[in-house]
DNA sequence: CTGAAAGCGCTTACAG
DNA sequence: CTGAAAGCGCTTACAG
């Protein structure tokens, strides 16, 4: 092979005009289905590869979607990833993927690269982002879709994480307990965190229970800020017999640390995780976890890209349902 | 806003060419530094974005790479992928990523995607492609980086995956075993997996024990087939006593079927993996396991690309070390 | 150090 | 249903 065929080639051989292989391509109900059958072996023979780049800036379209998340050392941002990218392949869209690993100016950054290339959406995680970004992606007109939470501005597909800690939280009061703890990601940028935070506390006073300021403690992402979590909180007296942490990675860590300190899960302590990772059902006590069907989440954001790019108006927001899986790490208040 | 801002806009404004803006975007040392200044500051102003697609059309270069890996769902992947993407964006690059969930056909098609976009190069893992995939990057001139493997035909950033399966052995034959079983992934298009089994195989040859044909059970990528593995080799009389699992997710869905099992891990059955997963030193007992340095693995495949971008020649190889971490998955054989 | 101009490989009204 | 032509917004020799 010495040169890639363009158009032109496929045109000369297919004795057309580089404007009917053009249609041929990209619109072939309107060509004649004779010209259409040259064009294809032409195609063939050439083994033509159409330019995108030329594509794109003739078009004004990519058929590439960004996306922008935390991490992806979290496997659930993976997770929803795979999700979103096989249903945008699916449908000719390919995926520019990046982490900000929670710091804005990161995320700013790499929106402005994504930009660049011309992205025909973007996908962030979470409600909570810098004016700079937003002003950037709506001054270039890119559609924007918001993931894991709903916003008020934007076009969502999301859980509603104020439920999540309501649902952990009313677990825990049916079991009886009275003394709580919390284990959260850091707040500062992560309005999942906040909200979950949130949605915990105001379930408790609406239970007239007290949760203490000092019993929510912030971690950093990763099994270690599990256990940080769990021995801060087990220092406290009275010791908090039921914890809610804001992710199972956190939920995990927790439970080991438990264990290694010989704490009886759930006989001393319970636990309450959020996400459901392959891996939660799989420990011994099972994590009893929030589930978010985040594999559900990505293929959903990407039909509402694709709805979009067809229709040419945003999509209504998905708010995908959550629910609570009960496994071993939670169990009765123990007595006092 | 109006309309987004162009290189001529900015042109205007400055009392400069296009070409002076472009040659002050893309090579600013040879503009004069007061130009620069009224280009610099005209751009702030304008709040001009450069386009990609048209950047990419004149330049034939679009800083884009694309990386199609097995799965998002296992998170080693994900790490390294990570590892990559963050490098990248470091030297002003963006990442294009696809999974084929071990699907040559898928891997074929998302390759051809990812070429239409004109990507400056591709990553892909292991050593073991169609002819297809070949050609067409070839065909295109796309510089193609192997990784997790080495490759006699393709620059590769990787590991000795028969030394893993080799570790793996020389550590059960130390600690005296003499029956042995394999838990792997599908051995079809996927030459680590066939690696480090005729390694562990080769290593066992060597020292004269013996390994059975059935005692090598494939398993579908996950903590099930872990366990399913582990049931079958469970049933085979003799029973063997160390069990080598071609990677961390079905160890650990090994050694979980293992303990439901009531068996005594390392009592009854020792239990090594691969990929030292950041959950694999959490569990309890932890899990014994070869170490691969997945995150390295993608900043080093990422600098290979860059170098190679800018010397116009191909990187040498790089076989990244790997390393045996015994944790209390693995003890003494059992007496018989 | 800077500018005029050709060209990258497509798409898409506009005619016919 | 098809073709000629303009244009997408840059880069990059080539002159000067």
């Amino acid at each position: 092979m010495t040169q890639r065929a363009r158009l032109s080639d496929v045109a000369g051989l297919a004795g057309v005009s580089i404007a009917t292989v053009s249609r041929a391509l990209s619109n072939p109900a309107v060509v004649r289905s004779d010209t259409l059958e040259k064009i294809r072996s032409a195609i063939v023979a050439l083994r033509y590869v159409p330019d995108g780049t030329a594509r794109a800036l003739a078009s004004g379209r990519t058929r590439t979607v960004g996306a922008i998340v935390p991490t992806l050392d979290n496997s659930i941002f993976a997770l929803a990833v795979q999700g979103l990218q096989t249903t945008l392949a699916d449908a000719g869209y390919q995926l520019l993927i990046a982490a900000h690993e929670y710091n804005p100016a990161a995320e700013l950054a790499l929106a402005r690269a994504l930009v660049e290339r011309s992205i025909d959406a973007l996908v962030l995680v979470g409600a909570d982002h810098t004016q700079q970004t937003r002003d950037l992606v709506q001054m270039h007109g890119i559609p924007l879709l918001i993931t894991w939470a709903i916003s008020p501005d934007y076009p969502s597909v999301g859980f509603d994480n104020r439920l999540i800690g309501e649902l952990a939280a009313r677990h825990f009061i049916e079991l009886g307990h009275t003394r709580f703890g919390i284990v959260s990601g850091h707040f500062r940028h992560n309005d999942r965190a906040r909200e979950r935070t949130a949605g915990f506390r105001q379930a408790l006073r609406k239970a007239k229970l007290p949760l203490p300021d000092a019993n929510i403690v912030e971690q950093p992402f990763g099994y270690e800020g599990g256990r940080a979590g769990l021995r801060v909180l087990m220092q406290m007296r009275p010791r908090p017999t039921a914890i809610f942490c804001g992710n199972d990675v956190l939920a995990l860590g927790a439970l080991f640390e438990a264990q290694g300190m010989k704490l009886d899960v759930p006989g001393d302590v319970s636990i309450v995780g959020c996400d459901n990772l392959p891996i939660s059902s799989q420990v011994s006590p099972g994590l009893t976890t929030v589930l978010l069907p985040v594999y559900d989440l990505g293929k959903q954001a990407a039909n509402a890209l694709l709805g979009w790019f067809g229709r040419q108006e945003p999509p209504a927001d998905a708010c995908l349902p959550v629910e609570l899986v009960v496994r071993g790490t939670s169990g009765p208040c123990p007595a006092a």
